[in-house]
DNA sequence: CATACTATAATTGTATACAAAAAAGTCAAC
DNA sequence: GTTGACTTTTTTGTATACAATTATAGTATG
């Protein structure tokens, strides 16, 4: 295995004032949300600690960290793996971030400054020059960015930190159920979005977000029985003769 | 400091398949859910590892995901304290409550079982029967459970992981600026919502649930200028002579 | 007496050693 | 060729040692 960047003492001071296993988290983080570790992947814990150049102490923490917010599964004495959501655990996912989503596109609506919004459509531009230069990952990235960026204006530190957890597992819902090549989320409604935060119009807003998020819970309907991994209902017509 | 308990192997295997940082964990969990632990309270991992009879290496397991709920505040090198919420904090913890709350009310009066319905009213019966009996810490515990276990019913992992968040912080706010002797969450508030979910009466149910938040918030408003530690308010009116 | 400075103690951060558990491999028996 | 018991290897869980940082006490100085 190649080694990404040795994190030392100087690096850390760089990043600022992050310790190590924030940035060995921000590192997994990302790779999930640019869906370039896939759902069911096993994270070992040598190999990530030579990765990143640091002790076991250090990936577990950033691990376990990853496993509150669920977005990694950890299995006692078997090790921690990238998270399979299956097709009840995402109608949950999705359930849970329209309710989230809809609370943070009411208080953006109230908050957002000038400045704020600004911020959000240089996002957007990010996200479409990424996709237009066919860099998918960091496209994908971005656009799961503009949902925290929102909740980072909501100015509610609690609901945020809820965010983080759904945006990513939403990113490998989409990894896990994605058939088509179409993109997700893509960034011209993120620009409709932006419009109607900018009008103040709340309904119009909330209402946009929630057929983005329609978009997401499509993919699980059709593929309903066909990327299921129960084995129990793959084989229910086989009898069991005993 | 005296021992509360030793967690040796034996222990964990009777509580089940729970690993000691989880007991640990709950343990922490539970005396700030029955405020036995003010807000403010230094947790010093030495001291916590002897009275569980583990190591340090636990002790920071619990404390870094208690820090995750934001129960607890790490501050690098210097330490992990029990949260003490600003009033600001505080409302926007309670704004992400209210958001939680309607979702999950909507969900239960949708889903919930008659077996489910008798457990909720017998939470409840215990409720009461601790605060008859005087055992107040006990009393608001169940009374905080019984909101995890609207959210245990609702059926949302996600939403419940961050019911538990939001109701030991509230806990934790209840405690810092709780004024009067009045309880805080009155289990007849418990009876009136559970009869609501009986009849699947979903607008009462959620509006029996705001103003349930109603009683939180206004002690926030009452305090508000007294119990703020803003020393540059306070001391606005004298002016710096360089 | 207050303040700044230094030495010392206490506490947290990280790496590592060892124990415990799980996974992988070996080989004989059928 | 498959199955099952045994051994070895790998991986995870926990304690501990040491380094780095912060807090405390003591001391000298103005």
């Amino acid at each position: 295995m190649s080694q990404i960047s040795e994190l030392k003492k100087s690096d850390t001071k760089r990043d600022g004032k992050k310790t190590q296993d924030d940035i060995v988290y921000a590192h997994i983080f990302d790779a999930i949300l640019e869906q370039r570790l896939s759902p069911g992947t096993k994270l070992n814990e040598e190999s990530l600690g030579e990765i990143f150049g640091v002790s076991r102490t250090i990936i577990r923490r950033a691990l376990s960290r990853l496993g509150y917010e669920q977005v990694v599964v950890l299995r006692p004495n078997r090790g921690a793996v990238v998270a399979c959501p299956t097709i009840e655990e995402a109608r949950q996912i999705v359930f849970a971030r329209r309710v989230v989503e809809k609370a943070v596109m009411e208080l953006v609506c109230d908050n957002a400054q000038k400045k704020q919004l600004e911020q959000l459509r240089q996002m957007v531009r990010d996200e479409q020059a990424c996709f237009d230069r066919g860099d998918r990952g960091a496209g994908i990235r971005l656009s799961g960015e503009f949902h925290l960026l929102l909740a980072e204006i909501a100015n509610n530190p609690p609901l945020l930190s809820f965010q983080r957890s759904l945006v990513s597992l939403c990113s490998l819902i989409i990894a896990q159920y994605e058939s088509g090549a179409k993109s997700h989320c893509s960034y011209d409604e993120h620009f409709e979005l932006i419009d109607a935060i900018a009008g103040k119009d709340k309904p119009r807003a909330v209402s946009l977000m929630m057929h983005h998020l329609d978009h997401i819970e499509e993919k699980l309907s059709l593929d309903d029985e066909i990327a299921t991994d129960d084995l129990k209902a793959i084989f229910s017509h086989v009898r069991n003769p005993r």
